[in-house]
DNA sequence: ACAAAAGTGTTCGATATACACCCATGT
DNA sequence: ACATGGGTGTATATCGAACACTTTTGT
């Protein structure tokens, strides 16, 4: 057998909803190729560690934050997409709650939200990784419960729709939403109730991670 | 930034419907590790070509076919994974048509297919590669099309029941099956029929790959 | 009183499920 | 005539979509 002078990235799709738009965090490039452009972040799978914990590695080291929700998206090899030579990449997508604040740019990394709908120009790859990243999550949306993932651990129902409008890209109905998730038998609601500025105060709810059990049990989710 | 000493290889589970059962197609392994164990085909990404031209190389040489639905089902990247070192895989799943005849082990390798209730003992993780590749074939099953994948090109309404009810491991109506697919649109009847054995012959259908488009526009596939 | 967001039910169409008998053919 | 698989319809339950007004609070 051949050996395969190859090397092994993981890359990072991170999404977080902030100012009520999905956005994603880029880095931009420090030295070539593509100096100067915005990538989405990641690094070299190092000799003893799994490619999870590589991606758990450079989300630590990018962001500081440690309890995400991590999923791998996709393997990305075209022979060219790295002009230094054979770099095969595994993407993972990561959901980022809206109360984590990140530990900005501590590898001395230039770090930033962007809005997906203003990306802008990117190295590698990476756009067509953003955009697939993005069909996923729309799609893991509709049939699991990621969604919660991007939200603080006390939330009121407006804002869980919120996420669902923004990722969507679309308005929902707010009767339909609320009786949909209250069939799901996911929330508990909290005696606590939040003011958002001038109006009436919204009932917040927790996510019921063990009813949630149940539904991964029914085979809903994947085994990753 | 740090080389990773990586190898790369791609598996695929290549997938068939064969006397009324799932089965996969293993080889034994000539040589250690794992010598004599039965194995996921695969081998090392050359350095010119993309994952996916790895992925259908290794299959056209293991099988002598090359019109097959290919899909990348995730990458494996445990440290320990492979005994002779760090060996990362990007595993494929793939289907073939029943009529399709293989060229039997063309680089002197045994190849054989086995029920997928009945594996024997595997080399490496490939376990757990074959079950993540059924769990996503049943999905798959159910909101897309693969399904007519594993079979010829004309086949009756029974047969395609058939792969349905192998793959989900479950009896299905023969009414409410028909109206589904019925519904979907994708079925074109021909004017031919078929004598299976003593019985009544059965109508012929073709997959109508066109109207087929149309879903695939509407957002339900995914863009690889 | 009014502005702003929270909260709450009903109707309708589409889709999924359950269920049983007749048909065409070869022996 | 019978054994074998092919073919067909109806009734019910469930789920998703459309749709508008009242409540609570701060100013």
């Amino acid at each position: 057998m051949e050996r395969s002078a190859v090397r092994v990235t993981v890359d990072i799709v991170i999404f977080s909803i902030r100012e009520d738009a999905l956005q994603v965090l880029l880095i931009r490039r420090k030295y070539d190729p593509f100096r100067g452009r915005w990538a989405i972040p990641g690094g070299f799978v190092l000799d003893r560690e799994s490619l999870e914990q590589a991606a758990l590695r450079e989300l630590r080291e990018e962001t500081g934050v440690e309890d995400v929700y991590l999923e791998q998206l996709y393997s990305f090899g075209d022979p060219d997409r790295d002009p230094r030579g054979r770099v095969i990449t595994v993407a993972y997508f990561a959901l980022i709650s809206s109360a984590q604040a990140l530990r900005p740019g501590t590898d001395a990394e230039e770090a930033q939200w962007f809005p997906f709908s203003k990306l802008p120009p990117l190295a590698f790859d990476h756009r067509k990784i953003l955009e697939y990243a993005l069909v996923r999550l729309r799609n893991k949306l509709e049939y699991t419960t990621v969604g919660f993932q991007l939200l603080p651990e006390k939330f009121s129902l407006s804002d869980l729709q919120r996420v669902y409008e923004v990722i969507l890209d679309k308005k929902l109905d707010k009767r339909n939403f609320r009786r949909k998730m209250d069939l799901l038998g996911i929330l508990r609601p909290l005696r606590e109730w939040r003011r958002q500025g001038v109006s009436r105060p919204a009932r917040l709810y927790r996510f019921s991670a063990h009813r949630f059990e149940r539904l991964r049990d029914k085979g809903i989710l994947f085994p990753f």
